[in-house]
DNA sequence: TTTTCTTGTGAGACCGGTCTCAAAAGGCAA
DNA sequence: TTGCCTTTTGAGACCGGTCTCACAAGAAAA
C-alpha cells in the first residue's frame, strides 16, 4: 500500500475559499463557535469534507492558550503501580477529551526539573506528578499551571493531592505481623534518603515514605520493640547492589523473621533472594509488600500484601486536575484513599531462636 | 508554600524591549539560529534572565512545523509488554529530546483510530502504533507523517517496523512441546478475530496472531497431529467469560496436556485456572508462555517462557522513526528481533492417557 | 414608512514564535 | 578617501487558527 507524500495541510482560508465565504465564516463553522445561517454552514461543511480538513490543533492552541493536554511524570513507567495509576489517568483524560503527554524521571530530580520544563513549554494545561524527592521542590512551587500531586504528598506544597493511607497501612501490617510474634522486623524501600536517616522519621520529606516509616516504627513501639529504626533499608533499588544488600540482610547472624517491603519491585526482588538463601516463607521469614501485583498471588505461597487503590488513584487525581482546568476554585484538596490488607499465605510465626 | 497566580507570560517582543534590540535580534539569540553579535548576545540573554523568559514551543512548533513529539499508540500500557515497550521507546525519544505522547486504544480499532487522528491534529512528527486489527488499515495508509509499527507487522503497508520471530518463537516452543510427547496442545491467545477461523491461519492479518499460529501449526504437523486448528483458542481477554473458558477447557474430556499462551496476562489467567481446577503444572499439565513477565520465574514451578526483547524492541521502533525524522529516506525496515525460550519447569512429558 | 433590534457576515488584528529581505555597519584593499 | 564585500541588525510577513468589531440585511416595533 502507497502512503501519502507530505501533505499540504487544509487550512481554514482553503475552505472559505472552496465555500465561497469568508475566513471568519469558515472558521466560525469548523470551529463550532459564533453563529452561522444553516445554508452556510452546510455549504462549509462540505467544502471541508470534499478538501479533507483536518483542523491544526497547535494553532488553536496558540491563540485559545489551552492546549487540551495535561503532562503527567512519574517515576517510572516500567513499575506496575505506576502504569495501572497512568491507566487511570489516562481514562479520565480521553473522557474528557484531553490527552496526556507522559514523561519519566526515573525518580531523578534533575530529570524531573527538565521534564517539567519541556512540558511546560508545551504549553501543558496542567500537571500530575510524582514528586521524586521532596527536599527539592522549588520547581515544582513555581509551577503556573495547576499542579496535582499522586501518591505523594508535600506539606510545604499547598495543591491537590492524591494519597494512599501510608502511616495506617504500614502501622496494620506491621501489627500482623508483631501479633505474629515477630520482633525482628525489617522494612525494605527503594527510596533514597538525602541526608543520614538516624531514626528521625519525622525529617523525612518524600511523605509515602515518611509515612510508612512512621506507621512501621508506632506498630514496634506498640510492641515495645526497641531498636526498631536499625531495621530500616533504604535504596534497594533496582541496582545489581540491592539484590547483594537483601542477601546480607539475610544471611547475617539476626537475620529478621519478618520483611515488610515497599513495593511489589522490592518485594519480587526480596521474594527471589530470600529463595536463593534456601529459606522458606512464611516458616522462616515472613513477608508482607505494598501493591497487590499480579504475581503476588500466584507464588508458593502466595504473598500476603497491601492493596492499594492504585487505578483509583490515578482516576482521582486527574479528576480533580480537570476539574481545577474547568476553573475549580475550591481550596486544594488532599485526598486520603483506604488500603486493605490481603491475607495470603506469606505471614507465619516467629522463628526467632 | 504559596502558589504563584497566572503568568503573564514573557514573549521574545519583551526580552527584546528590555535588551533595547528589535524583537527579531532578541528571537536570534533565543531561538539559536542566525548570527549575532557575542555583546548583544549577552544583553537579550541577561535580559531574557531577569524577566525568566520561558520559550512557548507551541508558538515554535507553528511556524516551523515540527513539534517535537511523537505519538505512541499501544493496546494497553497496563500491559507489563506494553509498559516495558513503551519505557524503551520513551528512553530513546528523551536522548533526541523529542517527548512523547500516549495513547491506549485498548485493541479497540475505533479508538485507535480517534487517538491517531488527535494525535495528527496535535501535529505529532511522527506515529508509533500497535495496529488493533489489520482488517481495518485505511486510516494507517493515510497517514501523512512518518508512520512505524510496532510488534505487529502489516504486510500492505509498507512502513518502517519492528517484530519479533513470533513464527519461529511459537514453533520451537511448540517443538518442545510435542517432543515432550504432548499430542493435545491448545494454543491461546487473547486476539480476536474479525471472521470465522477455520484453520486459514494464512488469512489472518495481524501478523503476530499469524506468525505463531503459523508456527504452532507447523510445529504440529511436523509431529503428525491431526487437527490442530480446533485447539486454537482466539479472544481469551480479560473479559470475566475468559476465565470461564478456560475453565471450560481445562475440565473438558480431552482437555489439552500443554498449552501455549499468546501473552503473559492470558497466561496469568491460565495459571490461576488450573490451579483452580486442581491440576498440577507440570504433572497434569504443561504451559509455556509469550513474555517473560516477572511472575513467570516466581511461582511453582517457574514457567517456561518465549522470551521477547521488548524493551529493545521499543527502542529500535524508536530509533528507526526518529532516523526517519531526521531525513532518512532509505527505504522502509523490517526488523525482526530474535527471541529466546528460557527453559524453566513448566514442561513435562504428557500426561495423556 | 421609518426606526430599532437582531442576526449573519467580512475585514483584519492577534497569539508568539521563525524567517526573508533589505538596509546599516564594519573591514579591508585600492 | 572611496568602493566593495561581509557581517549584523531591523522591519515586517507568515504559520493557522480565534476573536473583536463594524457593517449589512432582514425582522420587529413605532
Amino acid at each position: 500500500m502507497k502512503r501519502p507524500p507530505k501533505a499540504p495541510s487544509v487550512t481554514v482560508s482553503d475552505v472559505a475559499r472552496e465555500a465561497k465565504v469568508s475566513k471568519a465564516t469558515a472558521a466560525r463553522v469548523l470551529g463550532g463557535y459564533g453563529t452561522v445561517s444553516e445554508a452556510i454552514r452546510a455549504a462549509v461543511l462540505e467544502a471541508a469534507k470534499a478538501l479533507d480538513y483536518r483542523p491544526n490543533e497547535l494553532a488553536r492552541s496558540m491563540t485559545t492558550g489551552r492546549s487540551g493536554s495535561i503532562g503527567v511524570v512519574v517515576g517510572d513507567i516500567e513499575n506496575p503501580f505506576f502504569s495501572l495509576a497512568v491507566r487511570g489517568i489516562s481514562d479520565v483524560a480521553r473522557l474528557s477529551g484531553i490527552n496526556v503527554i507522559l514523561a519519566n524521571s526515573g525518580e531523578d530530580v534533575e530529570a524531573e526539573k527538565s521534564a517539567i520544563r519541556v512540558l511546560l513549554a508545551k504549553q501543558v494545561d496542567g500537571l500530575i506528578v510524582t514528586p521524586a524527592q521532596s527536599g527539592d521542590i522549588g520547581h515544582l512551587a513555581e509551577i503556573a499551571c495547576p499542579l496535582a500531586l499522586l501518591d505523594r504528598a508535600l506539606p510545604e506544597l499547598d495543591v491537590d493531592t492524591v494519597t494512599v493511607d501510608d502511616r495506617d497501612a504500614a502501622l496494620r501490617a506491621t501489627r500482623m505481623l508483631t501479633r505474629a510474634g515477630h520482633r525482628r522486623i525489617a522494612y525494605v524501600t527503594a527510596a533514597v534518603l538525602s541526608g543520614e536517616f538516624r531514626g528521625a522519621a519525622s525529617k523525612i520529606n518524600t511523605s509515602t515514605v515518611r509515612e510508612r516509616i512512621l506507621g512501621f516504627l508506632d506498630a514496634c513501639r506498640d510492641a515495645a520493640i526497641e531498636g526498631a529504626e536499625r531495621n530500616i533499608h533504604f535504596g534497594s533499588g533496582r541496582s545489581e547492589s540491592a539484590h547483594a544488600v537483601m542477601q546480607r540482610l539475610l544471611r547475617s547472624d539476626n537475620r529478621p523473621t519478618a520483611i515488610l517491603a515497599s513495593d511489589s519491585v522490592v518485594a519480587l526482588d526480596l521474594f527471589k533472594a530470600i529463595r536463593e538463601c534456601g529459606l522458606n516463607i512464611p516458616r522462616d521469614i515472613s513477608l508482607i509488600t505494598f501493591h497487590d501485583a499480579d504475581w503476588t498471588s500466584v507464588t508458593t505461597p502466595p504473598i500476603t500484601v497491601i492493596d492499594q487503590p492504585v487505578y483509583a488513584l490515578g482516576k482521582s487525581v486527574a479528576e480533580l486536575l480537570i476539574r481545577r482546568l474547568k476553573g475549580d476554585d475550591r481550596p486544594p484538596e488532599r485526598i486520603v484513599l483506604p488500603t486493605t490488607i490481603i491475607e495470603r499465605m506469606s505471614v507465619g510465626p516467629s522463628s526467632a531462636t
